[in-house]
DNA sequence: AGCGTTTTAGGCAATTTTTAGGAAATTTCG
DNA sequence: CGAAATTTCCTAAAAATTGCCTAAAACGCT
């Protein structure tokens, strides 16, 4: 991953760039905030890392001018345990995380993990998805089982989707629930079921249940064939 | 994970308390600030989980207290987009994280991990767990032992989940009790001896019964080979 | 009205939990 | 030391509970 690190303490940048290298990051440092803004502004970096208190130009400043010119690089802001304040500031300009000095180095990889991991899903989605004889175009979503179109709703497809996105792995309905209907509803409801059995229906007329099994206790689980 | 969840809002915690069930946590939950409070200081929690409005007490109350009597808990706050100030007054009274609301469970749980992980350094999640010839996906929840499908229920998958994501390691019954069903149980059941005894049965047709040993008077511990 | 969504409710089946009796290990005590 | 007593563990089977499915009704939007 490319990363960009910006820090003027040589120490800690010292330490950040070794850290990240183990990693397999490749890394850049730069102390200077004005510099960082022109960096983080041309070359595309997977990842900036933002100290705040720095000469030329301070961070959050860097990372509002960065923002307001659509730099999407994901943020995570260093920030001194008496400068929290700063944090809010931050975080409403655009930055994606914090972490405040001094930090364990494994924190601050969870972080990044966190940070990254969330642009990465988006980028790496795949356009079509197919399990078995089904199929998932996500750009028109459009569902097709052997070439055969499925005439499915906004919710069912949702669902498909979801499952199709990651063949194999169990869902709880709990998870179903908050990526499909978000997260404020009724928790004794059973749309998750209810929609479940419908695509059962409309997929192979439900003759082969084998597809969505439902996994007693625990959830649903889309099978690979 | 002993989590404690102190939300007053009946839907969004019954939805956490659920949620984090699912992925593994032992969730207890309350609505009063003040009982919070006894909480996270007598029961020993893993992770306090902190809506800010609360009944009985600020939630900004109940973290500084826990903080002032020493209690170590790391605490994500949740907080409505609209009381970012009380974000700073938390995280300078010892909050570890916060996160807005409305949130995804899938960051929250993000959240969870980067805390929890602190200062730990090999924690990292396996999500493929294998002892001799028995393993377990943690993503499909699928147990195979030497390549065959072992058909196991919810229960028997998450004592044998315990028992191999810790190898060599002897958990007393309350333990494995307190872990896979949550401490509101009779002391007095023999659960865990039956749910061993029926993975012994399915594990090896109970042939070799080495692989989940019995410590007499301490408990069970699974054997690497 | 018509379509999609969500709730309700009952039946069914699998799992979970309790119960109880016997086996095995350990301790007590003659 | 050996036998009885005690404790701990195991197992099968009954009892209790929970979880899942489905159809149908209620809801809500356009």
């Amino acid at each position: 991953m490319r990363t960009l690190v910006v820090e003027d303490d040589d120490r800690i940048a010292d330490f950040l760039v070794r850290a990240l290298k183990s990693e397999g990051h490749t890394a850049v440092r730069t102390g200077d905030g004005r510099e960082a803004f022109e960096l983080g502004q041309k070359a595309d970096f997977e990842l900036i890392i933002l100290d705040l208190m720095l000469p030329g130009m301070h961070g959050l400043e860097v990372c509002q001018e960065l923002r307001m010119r659509r730099v999407q690089t994901p943020i995570v802001m260093l920030t001194a345990m008496d400068t929290l304040d700063d944090v809010i500031t931050g975080l409403k300009m655009g930055a994606d995380d914090y972490i405040k000095k001094p930090f364990a180095i494994d924190e601050l990889l969870a972080r990044i993990d966190a940070v990254t991991r969330r642009g990465r899903v988006e980028e790496r989605r795949r356009d079509l998805l197919a399990v078995g004889d089904v199929e998932l175009d996500r750009r028109s979503m459009r569902a097709r089982q052997g070439g055969e179109p499925l005439d499915l709703t906004a919710k069912e497809l949702a669902v498909l989707e979801l499952l199709m996105a990651n063949p194999g792995r169990l869902f709880s309905r709990e998870r179903i629930l908050s990526n499909v209907w978000g997260m404020d509803m009724d928790p004794l409801t059973n749309v998750v079921d209810v929609y479940v059995g419908k695509l059962r229906k409309k997929i192979d007329g439900g003759r082969d249940s084998s597809l969505i099994e439902t996994v007693r206790g625990l959830g649903y689980r889309m099978n690979l064939p």
